[in-house]
DNA sequence: TTCTTATGCTACGTTTTTAGTAGCGTCAAT
DNA sequence: ATTGACGCTACTAAAAACGTAGCATAAGAA
């Protein structure tokens, strides 16, 4: 056993997707790649931006994404690292699916 | 206003990424995609392959992929749907990428 | 200097979500 | 008739998230 992977909620395996799977399961995870995406923002800036997140919740949140080395704190406030840059990019690409998918599904529905 | 999209959790904007973004945000939701983007699963079935989800979970959840046409089922188990089949592609996609984040960072991290 | 203003963040009580286990009703095969 | 698997609900306990208040620090203006 090489690589002792720490287990991941939900899952032992220790596969990367998993992680990954499992950290983005997580609430504001992924919403807060997505406003980092837009450029560096500061912890008040994505607290109003996520329309309110608790600071509680904010403050866990960027210690997983940086222990993930997605995000790391620079000078202007909190940026996307390289990794997080090209997690984004398949975020945009998802931004753009789902503009499909919205549309097909039933546009009259509540 | 033509399409009052139902104000989402976490976004009143109605946006499809931010609606896609909320229901990614809850526990096993992605999960549950990965397993059945390896093909039709009875609700036992993606139980177990989820490491024992609780089936009151796992319910909640089948019913927020039915509802946003990801989902449904079919004469054995569950299947995705084609809009979910694109998504599954793009999990695969992340799948690869994930691969070489985790042997990116630091490979005897705990 | 003193006052304001903004920052990153912690504390803590309340609410919401998830877990975990038990079991019901249905159906098909034995 | 009984057994087994199925989809799923009920219910309580535990964990996560919320919401608000506030602290400590630092930079700028008065």
């Amino acid at each position: 056993m090489t690589r002792p992977a720490k287990a991941v909620r939900g899952s032992t395996t220790g596969r990367p997707i998993m992680v990954l799977l499992d950290l983005a399961g997580q609430r504001w995870t992924l919403r807060i790649l997505w406003e980092l995406q837009a450029g560096p923002e500061t912890f008040r800036g994505l607290q109003t931006r996520c329309g309110g997140i608790s600071p509680t919740v904010l403050n866990t949140r960027l210690k997983s994404l940086r222990d993930a080395g997605l995000v790391e704190a620079g000078p202007n406030g909190y940026v996307l690292t390289p990794d997080g840059e090209a997690l984004g990019q398949h975020l945009l690409a998802l931004d753009a699916w789902a503009q499909g998918w919205a549309d097909r599904r039933d546009p009259r529905l509540p």
